[in-house]
DNA sequence: AAGTGGTCTAGACCACCAA
DNA sequence: TGGTGGTCTAGACCACTTG
């Protein structure tokens, strides 16, 4: 039975037709496969190994042409399982005009919120952090570092640092940064963001369930007090694949 | 002269000390060597061949190290010359909250801004951009789809959809839509954006300059007139390593 | 237990760059 | 021309998942 792997990956002659390097052909094949149809939303494609020999190549090469997609969220493996097409992630949209905190935020839309601890306590800040909070040599931070997660699926990493003249007690935090300067007086209404896209670590891929390399959105944000004293420095690492900020832009005289 | 090197892959027994793939291993004494200053930017790493007999494993796991790190940004590789620490990129900053042409936005940095086609026409829209655009059977689309450039260094890729209701003839564009659409009195003075990140495919990421799998932002914006109607549906990539959206937060009551 | 992906090796040839 | 990264092979063993 000559089934659709074989128009796939043997057709017109193997791989030799064409040009460039092998992988990018066995690459390609899969990519128009999968546009074309012939491969669909959660598909198993056959092991490495059968797929080397229908295209006559190495398995190595093989891998080669599979991890780019897998890196490009084309295809999933499952280690002992095997190689799928991607299922799309469903996106959480985040509106990016109103200051609000993670926890308010996903109670609102009806998900199930929590958060890891990943780091809480004081400690002597870093050059970044000087800058950023307007420390003084001498000073101390608290940093308060979670992982979000949201029906049970990690969406992001928060760093957050305070200096420890806003708050003096790290522990005074359970789940709401907001809420705990909102206790000292220091409540921020005003923020700055800064949204950048990065190729996550290894380390922090982890914490998010997704490989080195994958895609996150990095934002640093710095809050504000009233009087215009900087309260907050968080840097957050937000999954790519499934994470929407929002903007909405009006035509300025500026 | 037992230099820097041995240390940094020889040392300690080569990688014989720990636990875990070899390639991993590997890959965090790379990274330990540059955040304790024994590499600095720009510094030039051995050869491959040196490093896997340096470190006595196979040039393939030297390989799938320095890949890693490679796509994490930490190094850049060139055919032919030799591998490097990374120098940090400077970044463009673009504030959210405006809305400006790709055009307009740089001049004022000072920067020499230009674009190059990527293709310009009328087309039969597809599904997306008939939702989007809120298009009926039979009606067509002027896409403008541009490489943006930035003192010579790639920025951007903007494909941009218009109902041919709004915008007649593809040919009026020279450097601005927003210019080109004034004419026609269609200027948008509104937008709603998304933002996310994702990993660039080989094709995007070559126009850019990049590698595939790198990160990169992905905007979709949609553009509205005074009387709320659609006139552009826009997506973008942006390179993950050189841009920064900026964007002011306030307290809602909302 | 059989099959899958994950890691690793030794060796080869090619394409590119710099001296 | 010699050294670099880029591609490719055939074969091996391990770790994990599933029937």
């Amino acid at each position: 039975m000559p089934d659709r792997f074989e128009r796939i990956f043997a057709g017109e002659n193997g791989l030799a037709a064409g040009s460039g390097p092998l992988y990018i052909r066995l690459r390609n094949r899969v990519e128009r496969a999968i546009s074309d149809g012939l491969l669909g939303d959660g598909d198993a494609l056959p092991s490495e190994r059968d797929i080397a020999e229908l295209a006559d190549v190495s398995r190595v090469t093989v891998r080669k042409a599979v991890q780019d997609l897998v890196r490009d969220g084309v295809l999933v493996q499952r280690h002992g399982s095997g190689t799928f097409v991607s299922k799309p992630v469903a996106r959480v949209e985040q509106p990016l005009s109103r200051l609000t905190s993670f926890t308010e935020d996903m109670s609102r839309r009806g998900w199930n919120a929590r958060s890891q601890w990943l780091q809480r306590g004081i400690f002597a800040p870093s050059p970044e952090e000087m800058v950023a909070l307007g420390l003084a040599p001498g000073d101390e931070v608290v940093r308060i570092d979670r992982l979000r997660i949201a029906d049970e699926m990690p969406l992001a990493i928060e760093r957050a640092s305070i200096s420890t003249q806003m708050l003096p007690d790290p522990q005074k935090v359970d789940t709401s940064l907001y809420a705990a300067l909102d206790v000292y007086g220091f409540r921020p209404v005003r923020a700055l963001q800064r949204i950048s896209a990065t190729n996550l670590r290894a380390e922090d891929a982890g914490l998010l369930g997704l490989e080195a390399g994958d895609a996150g959105l990095r934002i640093e944000r710095i809050s504000y007090l009233e009087s215009g004293r900087v309260v907050e420095f968080t840097r957050s690492l937000y999954r790519g694949d499934a994470y929407d900020f929002v903007a909405e832009l009006t035509i300025g005289k500026n």
